[in-house]
DNA sequence: CACGAGCATGATATATTGTATCTTAAAAGA
DNA sequence: TCTTTTAAGATACAATATATCATGCTCGTG
């Protein structure tokens, strides 16, 4: 297993970090960009965009509907601020924005819990593989489902 | 990578290597089922519940509802007939039902083809990696994004 | 500052995917 | 045959995701 030695940021380091990223891509970093982030980061375990939009709702004090919440956690995801968890249709906050590679999600099918992993060594595998069989421009999608030691 | 020196079934041997598959499990064979299992093979790349119900629903000369394809679907997911692919919300027949291990499948965004490819020692770092962070039961979902040799 | 172009969001409708529940029918076992 | 279990049908609905058009905001430019 790689190791991780930058930053793991968290509360509002993080949130700074990822108006930074985006920022620097050229995005505008707005108030609603920033409700939803502020919500997504907000959840202890992998959130749909329905929830997130309920989340910045109450926040908000106003009813925010999903499809700008589903255009802003695409854009998350385009600048790496946020992960889709596919087996769970459901989003997490990446917790070091600026820093790009693939991971791996263990998620509980007994909580709901997502945990993140590192493990450089095996997505790449798993990108060779997939450009052996004449695949391009390969995004892994590496997810685990089962139960987690809490839930055992 | 592993080699892969079973069978690999098609047409009428796949259809019956699922039969015996299922039946050896102790489940029945029905009518309803065979066109399910019929449909999912029919088709050239992953199929939605709905494409199969549809599908099923035009050979049968009547409406089939979508919640008893996703029972039977189910049923196959569980017996190793099918595979969901869950970055695709899509299903297809598993080529080797009697053999039972972790595969991996390669998804075309342009053109929606579905490839699958077995490594035996990647899917089993990816087991490893998941019981070294304390989980149980592990069931590895493992897919590449990307473009297909023929859409580049 | 005014203004126009482009970007961001709102409002709304609808498509797609997935479950729940209850009823009816068919098959297996006694 | 009769009963029990399993499969399937019918229907309703929940959850997830996208499309479209209208409105509003921001930023660069004059």
């Amino acid at each position: 297993m790689t190791r991780h030695d930058h930053q793991l940021h968290q509360g509002d380091s993080l949130t700074e970090a990822a108006r930074a990223r985006l920022t620097l891509q050229g995005e505008q970093w707005t108030g609603m960009r920033a409700a939803v982030f502020e919500a997504l980061a907000g959840f202890d375990k992998p959130a749909s965009a329905y929830d997130i939009a309920e989340q910045v709702s109450k926040a908000e004090g106003r009813r925010v509907a999903a499809n700008s919440v589903y255009r802003i956690l695409d854009l998350f995801v385009g600048a790496n601020l946020a992960r889709r968890v596919e087996s769970a249709n459901a989003y997490v906050a990446n917790q070091h924005p600026g820093c790009l590679h693939d991971c791996i999600f263990l998620i509980c099918d007994t909580c709901g819990q997502a945990v993140h992993i590192d493990d450089d060594s095996l997505t790449k595998g798993v990108r060779d593989a997939a450009k052996a069989a004449g695949f391009s421009a390969p995004r892994p999608v590496i997810e685990v489902r089962g139960k987690c030691g809490d839930c055992d």
